[in-house]
RNA sequence: GGGAGAUUAGCUCAGUUGGUUAGAGCACCUGCCUUACAAGCAGGGGGUCAUAGGUUCGAGUCCUAUAUCUCCCACCA
């Protein structure tokens, strides 16, 4: 017998291993099932996982175990991804820890920790997976960095190199001056900043005229080649081709007039360091000007700054900023708040910096998405939609990626050099003297990868064939720009089709006071220790159901508590109707009486209405569906129902019936309890409930009349125990039915067997109506005042509503242009509602 | 600067292509240990759907402004 609390540590214990252990997670690439496929966003071996993982593989397992039974082949391929600079900054920090130099170390001692680091984060984050019960293909798992991978990875940028799609080239890029590499755009977070403008004196050469230049980073006057003036700009046009002499430094730079300079901005001068900064770095190769590059890779500034070398680029600032106002240059300070970008793994300020670097050439890849975006059968379906902008607009105002790092850990960029030859190919050239490029490359290069590298491309495999594209594809908003969009243009560039039907954007989840959880704050919820507390089953649906798609969730341990009190419901239920079909042999819902058929049509209709929001991925609908029609419809009125026939085979097998399939439309939300559950039914259609089918819609258990019937007497009976419990009766009552009814249902929900007379007692308190069961409730208390008052206001609205009503009908306008089933309904109210207005007034 | 979103009960959130008197959970009030469940049962109170206009027979839902907040993108002199 079941126990009489659901106790989740014990109903979870052992089931995952039972599960794998029977190989239901297993795809089977011979089926003649159709496929249905997810590929896992492969969490970064650099941590474990965080309610933001817990959150995304919930969604991810419901479409699984739900699509699996509905009869699909289903594969969700897991992996991980081997996270290049974050992985790198957390191993370097272990070595740093015991000592140990990452360059000292060496190349290859450096690769064997970040290897040993992989193993160890690899074996806790599946355990994690284990906890959350996900189905997961371990057999196909993969990392972004294992051979097949690797090989993919190479074939692209070869291929690309050999189009012309990749390329290497002098740019200004964004430096972190920490982690000592490149960063794309994407690794870039931009804070704003209390800052301000330094308006700086530049002497015009052989005047005492100056031009009063503003800027945010004094301290790369040292790189200035030019000074930018607009062309159109009356007020400094006639001063181009002069030269003014740079502060401090004395050299002569010219003043150059260029349309990038905004005569609205600022003081519409704009001094021009190509060397550190995009737009001068554009307006420097428009004028042929020198590149001086005045800071180390670590952000010192360099030799070309004179005294000021080996400062930070904070204290040159400081002291640059001394010496100017103490020689006069500098005019004024202007505070400003502005946006300043930070690395996204170091948080330290990035340097743009020239480079030498490989970039793959975006425009093209980008038109063919857009092209694709336009066809309907061909794009990428966003869930919600909206989110189709978010991609559609990156890829309009894309520009070359940057992707290599200086890093160790990731794919090394298969490129060699011999003097001024560059070799690119899947293997080393041949002969003596050539020297493989140093860096590696973007984590991201791979897992854009991802959908099709782990299914053997770019050998044309089986797995390939039958599981690209992938079905859906679900992860955060915060990724689409560094994966979904990368995904979706190496999809149809190398194969020619869309990565995945369905893309299932999610929130974020944040604090309850709708702050991010981040470590400095001290907030964060480890999900598994929400799981000790109240299983997986909990944690599961209520992320799951919380909020609508797309949306973020302010994380609430309450809800799951409530979650956890649902599941209770369930069990308890389940151990009243198992503990009465002992000897249930085989459901046959033939005999039913019009409660078996009331909550047998509700349950058809509860089918067809979650099946619409599991199609739709609105598991949020869905589970209230459910929740809704197993406590209210179920529990609180079949079950007590049900205790008066139950024992009859046509009650016992309702029971049962219904059961099943609420336990099976929850099974993808709580697979745990519901297979604890399942596996005492006498009855079962499968092994276990997660290789069961779903339910399905059955006309034939559909009955219009009984649900209307009985409907109705919940009314009645809701009805009647409100005016008995607002009228403080808990005894002596007498009820009369008016048309001697004695509907048996009613009396034994309501208990009153024993209060029942036949004929009309003197007086009449209230009357409770409802369409098919008319009685009168007559007991000894006078009537209040406040009793009055109730009535008078219940007579009020009804008379308001008719008032209303009759207006609404009288006009042709609406009787005309609204839905005809609307119209009838009104007039049906209408006359339920001056039916009770003239009881009440009797 | 460009774009996207949000604003509904004390709190966290639902609300399908416009259509009964706008819902749920938690919290709150009242009464119940009724043999599945007191982590429960029965009943109840609580919202001029951010504001102002507009379209419509009919608007939480569509349109236009305004306010407040959030996020993303952007070369932020």
């Amino acid at each position: 017998m079941l126990d009489t609390k659901y106790n989740h540590n014990q109903v979870e214990e052992g089931k995952y291993e039972k599960w794998l252990k029977n190989d239901y997670f297993k795809c089977d690439e011979n089926s003649k099932k159709k496929p249905f496929s997810i590929v896992l966003p492969p969490p970064n071996v650099t941590g474990v996982l965080h309610l933001g993982h817990a959150w995304d593989v919930t969604l991810q397992d419901i479409i699984i175990r739900y699509k699996k039974m509905e009869g699909y082949d289903t594969l969700w391929l897991p992996g991980m991804d081997h996270a290049a600079i974050a992985t790198e900054a957390k191993v370097v920090k272990r070595l740093k820890d015991k000592g140990i130099d990452k360059y000292e170390y060496g190349r290859e001692k450096f690769l064997d920790a970040c290897w040993d680091w992989t193993k160890e984060h690899g074996d806790i984050i599946r355990s994690q997976w284990a906890k959350m019960g996900i189905a997961l293909d371990y057999t196909k798992e993969r990392f972004t960095l294992d051979e097949g991978l690797s090989e993919a990875v190479r074939k692209v940028f070869v291929d690309f190199y050999n189009e012309g799609l990749i390329y290497r080239g002098e740019k200004i890029i964004n430096w972190d001056p920490v982690a000592e590499t490149a960063l794309s755009n994407e690794e870039v977070i931009y804070a704003t900043e209390k800052s301000a403008f330094y308006h700086l004196k530049y002497v015009i050469e052989g005047t005492s005229e100056y031009l009063d230049v503003a800027t945010t980073r004094p301290e790369t006057l040292f790189g200035d080649t030019a000074v930018a003036v607009n062309p159109e700009d009356v007020r400094y046009k006639h001063l181009i081709g002069k030269n003014v002499v740079l502060p401090i430094v004395g050299r002569l730079i010219p003043i150059i007039g260029d349309e990038h300079a905004d005569p609205e901005k600022a003081t519409g001068i704009v001094k021009i360091t190509p060397a550190h900064d995009p737009n001068d770095f554009e307006v420097g190769n428009r004028h042929n000007l020198e590149r001086i590059v005045i800071m180390n890779d670590d952000a010192t500034m360099n030799e070309n700054t004179g005294k000021y070398a080996g400062m930070t680029r904070e204290r040159c600032r400081e002291e640059l900023l001394k010496d100017l106002e103490k020689e006069g240059l500098l005019l004024s300070i202007e505070p400003i708040e502005h946006e300043v970008g930070h690395s996204e793994r170091t948080g330290v300020m990035v340097e743009p910096m020239i480079k030498k670097q490989w970039f793959v050439k975006m425009r093209p890849l980008a038109d063919t998405v857009l092209k694709t975006q336009k066809k309907k059968d061909e794009k990428v379906n966003f869930v919600p939609t909206r989110y189709e902008k978010t991609m559609n607009h990156w890829m309009e105002i894309t520009y070359d990626w940057c992707i290599s790092r200086q890093l160790w850990w990731g794919h090394r960029i298969p490129a060699w050099y011999k003097d001024d030859e560059i070799y690119v190919g899947m293997e080393a050239p041949k002969g003596e003297g050539w020297v493989q490029d140093n860096d590696v490359l973007d984590t991201w290069f791979s897992s854009a990868l991802w959908p099709f590298a782990t299914l053997g491309w770019p050998e044309n495999t089986k797995l390939l064939e039958r599981y690209y594209p992938n079905s859906v594809l679900v992860t955060g908003y915060d990724i689409i720009p560094f994966w979904v969009n990368r995904m979706t243009f190496q999809g149809e560039k190398l194969l020619g089709q869309r990565p995945f039907e369905d893309c299932l954007i999610h929130g974020l989840i944040r604090d309850k006071q709708g702050r991010k959880f981040s470590k400095s704050l001290g907030n964060g919820i480890d999900p598994f220790d929400m799981i000790e507390e109240y299983g997986a089953d909990a944690l599961r649906y209520y992320l799951a159901t919380d909020v609508a798609p797309g949306t973020d969730m302010r994380f609430d341990e309450d809800k799951i508590k409530s979650t956890w009190n649902f599941i209770n419901k369930i069990w308890n239920a389940s151990r009243f109707v198992l503990s009465n079909i002992e000897d249930l042999k085989e459901i046959e819902l033939v005999g039913l009486k019009p409660e078996d058929k009331w909550i047998l049509t509700k349950y058809e209709k509860t089918i067809n209405t979650v099946k619409k929001f599991m199609d739709k991925y609105e598991f949020n609908n869905a589970g209230a569906a459910i929740y809704d029609f197993a406590w209210s419809y179920f529990c609180d009125n079949y079950i007590e129902m049900s205790k008066y026939t139950i024992n009859t085979k046509a009650t016992k097998s309702t029971l049962c019936f219904v059961l099943t399939g609420i336990l099976k439309m929850l099974q993808p939300f709580m697979p745990y309890v519901t297979d604890e559950i399942y596996e005492m039914l006498p009855i079962k259609d499968a092994d276990d409930i997660m290789v069961s089918s779903y339910p399905e819609y059955d006309k034939k258990l559909v009955f219009d009349i009984e649900e209307k019937i009985i409907d109705d007497t919940v009314e009645f009976i809701k009805t009647f125990r409100n005016v008995k419990a607002e009228n403080n009766m808990t005894k002596d009552i007498k009820v009369m039915f008016d048309d001697g009814l004695d509907n048996d249902l009613v009396v034994n929900m309501l208990k009153i067997g024993d209060n029942i007379v036949k004929k009309p007692l003197e007086v009449t308190a209230y009357k409770v109506l409802s369409n098919r069961i008319k009685a009168t409730i007559f007991f000894e208390k006078i009537e209040t005042k406040a009793d009055q008052l109730a009535k008078e206001t219940q007579i009020k609205m009804l008379k308001d509503s008719i008032a209303r009503r009759e207006k609404l009908l009288s006009n042709e306008n609406y009787v005309n242009k609204a839905p005809k089933n609307i119209v009838d309904m009104d007039r049906q109210k209408l006359e339920e509602e001056k039916v009770k207005l003239e009881s009440l007034l009797k």
